[in-house]
DNA sequence: CATTTCAAAAATGTATACATATTGTATACG
DNA sequence: CGTATACAATATGTATACATTTTTGAAATG
C-alpha cells in the first residue's frame, strides 16, 4: 500500500469522520494509524491535535484521541442553531461572493447530482457537504465560519442515511434536494438575499424532517409473542 | 527558569497572544519557544497546532506558525458579528445556565472589579474575557461557543486600550461596564432573556465605540511644516 | 465468588537525531 | 550594475528511542 503525506492523511480522516466509516465515540489508536497511513507517530499526532482544534475529534490527557460523540444535548443544540447560523452564511454569500466561487459552487452541484444519480450515498454525503462549505466560504466571515464547520460534522453524519433512500418517496426528497441547491445557485448569483434565506431555510427543514426521523425513529413494532419466539430461537 | 508543562505553555501563549504581548502577524519560531518553555519542539508543536485549531495562530507549510493577524476585511466581519453572537450566547445562557456557572461568574465579576480597580489593564482584559467565556459556556451551545470563542481572540486583543483610559472620562466608561456585568449577573440569576439581551446589546455599543476609535482614532495633525523639520533634522 | 494487588503489556508523552525545505549571501556572469 | 546561481545557514518536518502513564489480566485475599 501507497504511503500518504499529512495532509492526505488529514483529509482522509475527516472523510472517513463524516462518513462514520469512522463512528462518532470511536478509538482513535495512534500506534494502528500511524502505521495505515505508513508514516511515525510525530506527525500523525500533529494531525490528531488539528482535527480537535476543527472539532472532528477530541482528546483526553494520557488516554488518547476519540471521533466526537453525537450526544442527545449536542444534537438538541444543533437543531436550535442551524437554520441561524445558514441563514446568516447564505445572506453573506449573496452579498461577498466572487465569480470564482460561483464556478466552485455550480462544479461542486454537479459533483453532487452526479453522486446522487449512481447511488454513492456516503459520496453524495460529501459532496453535499463540500456544497455547502463553499457557501460558507463565500461568505467571508471567521466567526460564523467556524461555528459552520462544527455544525456541518454532525450534519454530514447525520444525514448519511438520508443519500440511502429505502422508499421511492424518499428517493424523491433528495431530487427536490438537488433542485433547493440549483435555486439557490440561482439566488446568489442574482444577490437576492432575501430569497436565499428563504430557499436556504427551506432546504434546511427537508433536511431537517429527514434528520428527526433519524435520531427519533419509528418505534419497533411491540410484539412480545414474536419477541419470546425470537428469544426461544437463540 | 523553571520548567513549562505542556497545559502551561498552552495557557501561556493564550495569555500573551491575548494580551498582544505577541503581536498579532508575530512569527513564532519554535526552537525559539521550545528553549523559553523548556520543552523539546515535539510537544511544542503539538500546541501551536491546537493553537491554530483555536484561531490564534496560523501556520503554513514549511513556513511555521504566526500569530493570528487583524487585518481590515477581519474587523470588519467582527463588528458585523459579534452582536449577534453575545446576544444570542446571552439569551442561552439565561435559559440553561447552572448554579456552580452562576458562581462562577460572580466570582469572575470581582476578579475582573479587583484588576480594574489596580489598573491592572492587561489583567483586565483577560478577566474580562474570562467573564464573558463564562457566560459561553453558561449557554451551552458548542456551535455558537465556537463562533464566540473566536470573536473573543480578537475583542480582547482590540480592547486592550480600553483599560488603559487616559482620560477621567473614559475611566468612566470602564466603571460603567463593571455595572453592565453586574446587571447581567442579575438578568442571568433571574432567567430574564429579554433583559439580558439588551443588557447585553448595551455593553456591546460601549465596547464597540471604543474600539472603533482604536481601530479608526483620529488622525495625526497635518502640519507640512513641522514635517519637513523633521526630515531636515534626520 | 467478588475484590484487591501488583507486575507485565500496551498506549501515550517527550527528547534527540536526522532529513528536507527555505532563506540569506557571496560570487560569477551577462 | 543588476541578475542569476551555488552554497552555507537556518528553520521546519519526520523517524526513532526512550520515559511515563494507563490498561490488562492473573494470582492472592477476604
Amino acid at each position: 500500500m501507497k504511503s500518504f503525506t499529512k495532509s492526505e492523511c488529514l483529509n482522509d480522516l475527516r472523510r472517513r469522520i463524516l462518513s462514520t466509516d469512522l463512528s462518532p465515540g470511536h478509538d482513535l489508536d495512534e500506534s494502528g494509524l500511524s502505521e495505515y497511513y505508513r508514516m511515525s507517530r510525530t506527525p500523525l499526532r500533529e494531525v490528531l491535535q488539528r482535527l480537535q482544534g476543527e472539532g472532528y475529534v477530541v482528546m483526553s490527557e494520557n488516554r488518547g484521541a476519540k471521533v466526537a460523540s453525537m450526544d442527545i444535548d449536542v444534537l438538541r443544540t444543533f437543531f436550535q442553531t442551524a437554520p441561524m447560523v445558514y441563514a446568516n452564511i447564505a445572506r453573506l454569500a449573496c452579498e461577498n461572493r466572487t465569480p470564482g466561487e460561483l464556478d466552485d459552487l455550480k462544479h461542486a452541484q454537479t459533483n453532487f447530482t452526479k453522486a446522487v444519480k449512481s447511488s454513492d450515498a456516503a459520496e453524495a454525503a460529501l459532496a453535499n457537504h463540500k456544497f455547502h462549505a463553499i457557501v460558507g466560504r463565500m461568505a467571508a466571515n471567521t466567526y460564523l465560519m467556524a461555528a459552520l464547520a462544527r455544525l456541518q460534522i454532525d450534519h454530514t453524519r447525520m444525514s448519511q442515511t438520508f443519500y440511502r433512500p429505502s422508499a421511492p418517496a424518499e428517493a424523491m426528497l433528495v431530487l427536490k434536494a438537488i433542485e433547493q441547491h440549483d435555486a439557490m445557485i440561482a439566488a446568489i448569483e442574482a444577490g437576492e438575499g432575501t430569497l436565499v434565506i428563504d430557499l436556504t431555510l427551506q432546504h434546511w427543514d427537508l433536511s431537517r424532517d429527514r434528520m428527526e426521523r433519524y435520531v427519533r425513529p419509528d418505534p419497533l413494532p411491540v410484539d412480545v409473542i414474536s419477541l419470546k419466539d425470537q428469544r426461544n430461537a437463540i
